[in-house]
DNA sequence: AACGAGCTCAACCGCTATTTA
DNA sequence: ATAAATAGCGGTTGAGCTCGT
């Protein structure tokens, strides 16, 4: 396998481009394409070699390139990309247009990274960096729900169950688009951009995520859509019952969340449940099976240590419902923005 | 104004993956 | 089947900038 000897040539010039060489370049490509980036420089009349043009035209001068401040949706997105596929700059660059691999990876490194340090969570894992109990407060504060206690009328209940099974079915059909066996499913490595599955599990991870946290940590919950088809055809009894979470052995950090209700719908009590990992040896891309992300073959499943946390307040369960989900990697920041957890914690 | 610490980000380096001969 | 050439990726570096003292 041989190296490129591009870099290793001498006399070429490296550092910073000047205005003519930027130029130079995009003149030349606007006009014959990049053609071979090794053929490229000296076609251009440019002292550089063919690797420092290739990211000099797609790091900075191609035409589609965004610039400026990264916007809360863009950040959002890269916070939710990254807890599922890690440090894949590239792929995670291809879910935003206009941003390139390289400024998504520095943001990250010099943004977001910190971010998630500063507030207890391990950038890499998107999970609290010690243990659970460290993480005491974020969980009390989610389980003092001041927005359920308050959710008295039977029009509010109502909408949150529908809401509740519209998202446990968008889990359902989640969990179909995960379903092995891997072979079916092409590789994200293999291709330039993801396929019609993966983009769809990717939607519904991102929908899923960010509802779940609206529902917990919101004071509206009207503010979730829910789709008319699945309102007709699904009861959350149903469709709860039919969901086997355990066919996903490394979900991470899976949470229940259940509200008891009396026979006039009004709530009595919720709790909250995490399953949280203990140690460090967790799957760090745990949403996905590994082999739809890798071409190699996957390693057995890790599934770590977990420590069951329930959190109740008061009253007597005269029936329940819940959900579950996964990873949040907006924890942090809703939390830390909410003011029901200033409040409570 | 001068200085230093910290931050940002363009560019490079070293490696793997893919393509070509 | 093999090796070389090429493309692309992720980690790291360092020049230049900003800000506080």
């Amino acid at each position: 396998m041989g190296r490129s000897p591009c870099c290793d040539e001498t006399g070429l010039k490296k550092g910073p481009w000047t205005a003519e060489e930027d130029e130079k370049l995009t003149k030349y490509i606007q006009k014959h394409g990049h053609g071979s980036w090794r053929a490229l420089p000296k076609l251009a009349g440019l002292n550089r070699c063919g690797k420092s043009c290739r990211l000099r035209w797609t790091n900075y001068l191609r035409p589609d390139i965004k610039r400026g401040k990264f916007s809360p949706e863009e950040e959002q997105t890269i916070l939710n990309l990254h807890s599922v596929l890690g440090n894949k700059w590239s792929t995670i660059a291809t879910h935003l247009p206009g941003r390139t691999d390289n400024e998504i990876k520095n943001f990250w490194n010099t943004h977001l990274k910190k971010k998630l340090i500063q507030m207890g969570f391990d950038p890499m894992t998107h999970r609290p960096r010690t243990d659970i109990f460290s993480s005491l407060p974020h969980l009390i504060a989610l389980a003092n729900l001041k927005e359920l206690m308050e959710q008295n009328s039977w029009e509010k209940q109502a909408v949150r169950l529908q809401t509740e099974a519209a998202q446990i079915a968008k889990l359902q059909y989640l969990q179909y688009l995960l379903q092995p066996p891997a072979a079916s499913m092409p590789s994200l490595s293999n291709s330039l951009s993801p396929t019609i599955p993966d983009m769809e599990a990717y939607n519904l991870l991102n929908s899923l995520s960010a509802v779940k946290d609206s529902q917990v940590l919101s004071t509206n919950p009207m503010e979730t859509p829910i789709p008319s088809s699945i309102m007709a055809t699904n009861t959350l009894q149903a469709v709860h019952e039919s969901i086997p979470f355990s066919h996903l052995p490394d979900l991470e950090s899976p949470c229940s969340f259940q509200t008891s209700m009396n026979k006039d719908h009004m709530v009595q009590a919720s709790t909250l449940t995490i399953l949280c990992s203990q140690g460090e040896n967790s799957p760090t891309s745990p949403w996905l099976p590994h082999s739809s992300l890798s071409p190699s073959p996957p390693p057995p499943p890790v599934i770590p240590p977990m420590t069951e946390v329930s959190i109740t307040n008061g009253g007597d369960a005269c029936s329940t419902s819940s959900y579950e989900g996964g990873p949040s990697s907006i924890w942090p920041e809703l939390l830390l923005d909410d003011p029901l957890f200033h409040e409570i914690a």
